[in-house]
DNA sequence: ATTTTTTGTGTTAATTTTACACTTAAAAAA
DNA sequence: TTTTTTAAGTGTAAAATTAACACAAAAAAT
């Protein structure tokens, strides 16, 4: 077939990704030192370029298994970033993607070796190009879909206590909630099963550990919801 | 400066937008026949391939101008999609954009040139490549965006009456509403303004006029809300 | 045994949402 | 001029949801 687009400009796209984490306390982003020019050593978020043989879902998929060595990672495209001059190097479009990762999961050793770190989000360094752009607009996302979707089995461990699930949410959504309130209303959307172990690091007493219900979970993930807190 | 990324792939970047539009009746997406290989006579969306020189919010708002005569118009990124096979001629990624215009105020004249046509968006007719993911992708987001944000100022005339508003909602929810409650709950958000005038056209009474506040209808823009009905 | 710490739980008031039906205005028809 | 027709306009009560709020229980540490 004769391409009929052959006077077309043709541009690099690239994908960076905003990880989240949550470490029981703060909702947390990774990021890494840039290993090459422009903006060397600096911090950055973890990216890559779209090759011509996959989607951007997919250079995502492989940007983020790089740097956490996991796969299988809840991940959304957020939107693409394109200043002409967002890149200095060269005309560079980048799609934007924000993933929900367990903290506790990923691989160390791909840390060390990529010079990455986790911040708070409210500490974070400033960022290469447009970056920090694309973390407010991925904490914006997170921000609404946590209203809307629910999102604890991403990033908290299989069994997890609802002071945990709690702090998560008020870490997304920066403020505090009413400890009765938030648990009756996560009893009320039917996705989390009490177990009947305790978890005890975290206080004397103990406090009971709670389970996604996958099937229940996935359902309320596909139709939604409005959590109003 | 020397380019550090001479060895990444370069691709064609589209643009696509859903341009929708309401007749006091129907939501309508306006659609052109293709008019080159491949799928040339095709119905498709409108688009355009991104210059080197421009952003691609830039090229949305080109390609909108080129087919409908308007500038200003409101406008959102919506999903890139990149599917390797998605266009047989030749790789390339499309940013899709979605836009609200007032129907009246589009340009007859282009509409015929391009034979271009609108259709309710629940008789449009299959198009081209996953333009038709596209379009529901657009619904659903218009639909998230009704709940959250004003949008009658972009898609109604300046003047409207309260049942075009409710007829609106009801196009973009595919649903029917109390026009008390719906009359209430749009007072409540304070940011239309009834006017003295009636609009006789519907009715022997004739039905009152209203009119967005345009610093009021910003500041909900910016801030959101939820609307439930 | 006492202190300390964090968990766990239920009720009431306030607010928001939903359901619902009749009158009014004015043109058109008789 | 009277009657008919059509869509507009309006309010209240019940139901559902959300928000506010405080104390007892468990268990480890002292």
């Amino acid at each position: 077939m004769i391409n009929n687009y052959s006077s077309e400009d043709k541009v690099l796209l690239a994908v960076d990704c905003i990880i989240f984490g949550f470490d029981e306390e703060d909702l947390k982003i990774l990021l890494i030192r840039r290993g090459f020019e422009p903006e060397k050593g600096k911090w950055s978020l973890v990216g890559g370029f779209l090759k011509s043989e996959e989607t951007l879902d997919d250079a995502a998929r492989r940007v983020l298994e790089r740097y956490t060595g996991l796969s299988d990672v809840y991940m959304e495209q957020l939107a693409a970033f394109s200043e002409v001059d967002r890149d200095p190097a060269d005309r560079t479009i980048s799609m934007a993607y924000y993933a929900l990762i367990n903290i506790k999961e990923h691989n160390e050793k791909l840390i060390k070796q990529f010079s990455a770190n986790w911040f708070s989000v409210s500490q974070a360094p400033s960022l290469i190009f447009d970056h920090d752009k694309m973390v407010h607009f991925a904490i914006r996302r997170l921000r609404t879909r946590a209203t809307t979707r629910p999102i604890g089995f991403e990033l908290l461990p299989e069994k997890f206590t609802m002071r945990q699930l709690q702090k998560l949410y008020e870490a997304i959504w920066d403020t505090t909630l009413d400890k009765r309130n938030f648990i009756n209303k996560i009893r009320s959307l039917d996705i989390v099963v009490k177990l009947d172990e305790k978890d005890k690091k975290s206080s004397r007493k103990g406090s009971f550990l709670y389970q996604f219900d996958p099937s229940k979970y996935d359902k309320k993930a596909a139709e939604g919801f409005m959590l109003k807190l």
